[in-house]
DNA sequence: AGGCTATGTCAACGGCTGTAGACATAAAAA
DNA sequence: TTTTTATGTCTACAGCCGTTGACATAGCCT
């Protein structure tokens, strides 16, 4: 391996951890790349040399997160359940990016330069894999229908901050959510 | 009444008009006041000075649009329906901004600046009158579940631009809205 | 030691943004 | 007619943005 490569690999990998930090909290247009690289303690030319260009480093930080996704093998009837739990935070492991995808997703989702990156995303990588888990026709209006519902679970909690919804277990919220899921999910 | 004070307030309105426009197809930072001066054939200045601030710009937008929505009595049970047909765009009458207001509040929900805004207007002016019409307890709580439902499909049609989600009567979906949001409303 | 390459810094450009103050003009009022 | 007021224009200012090319430095190889 060449030389000071395993340095230079290092620092893009943490460029790329704090370009998904800050893509989590703010949308597209509203992170700097100068906020980034403030983030590392560098330079923003380098960023910028890096990934040639920012919408680059969003397609990549998009691309690092879509391996270890539903790749266990989910029995369809097991789907509500492993939904709900999800969007709604169970188990607060810090390796459990599936959530922060879709959280990235749905921030830039109206920002003219990434909304296309955004919108393949969310098609190839959450709507189709689960799709292909879903016996019966139309599996794929299923699904979409199931992630209206769990997209705007999470939009109401995470950016519109109603109240209500906050608490996470409470009161039969996450029963309540597995039972729309099960009715939208069928066929 | 002060001299020429009808110009004027036509040329506001005439702004209003444009702003909303604008922001109803992009969220609150990519909407540029020079945009809006073009639309109506007036200087970026103008627009400065008869609102303030672009922030305030944004809020009379949404003020000015709170005034007609839930105002007839409807009754708990038909809400269901309503809702759903809202959101699907039926009766596509201009004077309908019930769906408008929706989108504009989605579309600048992660936008710094405007995020307050936003919320506020969520809650005062979309959940809270809608609770009011729902007998029961938890009345808000309910209304969020369903709105979680509603703001979904919204963002999937709208901003997700998901295919199988976007023929709007066919396939029955607006029959399974419907029941999803009856169990939504439910106790 | 000397050269070379990987890694990173610095300065700057052009463009866009919201905002502010000075200025112009047309219409109403005196 | 002269004065005043409402309406709108012009210029410009800081500030941020992504991007670019030239330069510095530290470590490896010969």
């Amino acid at each position: 391996m060449s030389p000071r490569a395993k340095c230079a690999a290092s620092t893009r990998d943490t460029m790329l951890a704090s370009a998904r930090r800050r893509f989590l909290e703010e949308s597209y247009e509203n992170v700097g790349l100068r906020d980034i690289a403030r983030d590392v303690g560098v330079d923003v030319a380098l960023v910028g040399r890096y990934f040639g260009s920012k919408e680059n480093l969003f397609h990549q930080v998009l691309r690092g997160m879509r391996c270890d996704w539903l790749d266990s093998d989910i029995r369809a009837e097991d789907l509500p359940e492993f939904l709900a739990a999800m969007v709604l935070r169970k188990e607060e492991a810090e390796d459990r990016e599936d959530l922060d995808r879709l959280l990235i997703i749905l921030r830039s989702a109206s920002s003219p330069k990434a909304s296309e990156l955004v919108r393949t995303a969310f098609r190839e990588d959450v709507i189709e894999p689960v799709a292909r888990l879903l016996p019966g026709p139309d599996a794929e209006r299923r699904v979409a229908i199931a992630f209206s519902i769990l997209t705007g679970t999470t939009v109401m909690r995470t950016f519109m901050g109603v109240g209500p919804l906050l608490d996470c277990c409470q009161h039969g919220l996450e029963q309540k959510l597995i039972g729309l899921l099960k009715e939208a999910l069928s066929a």
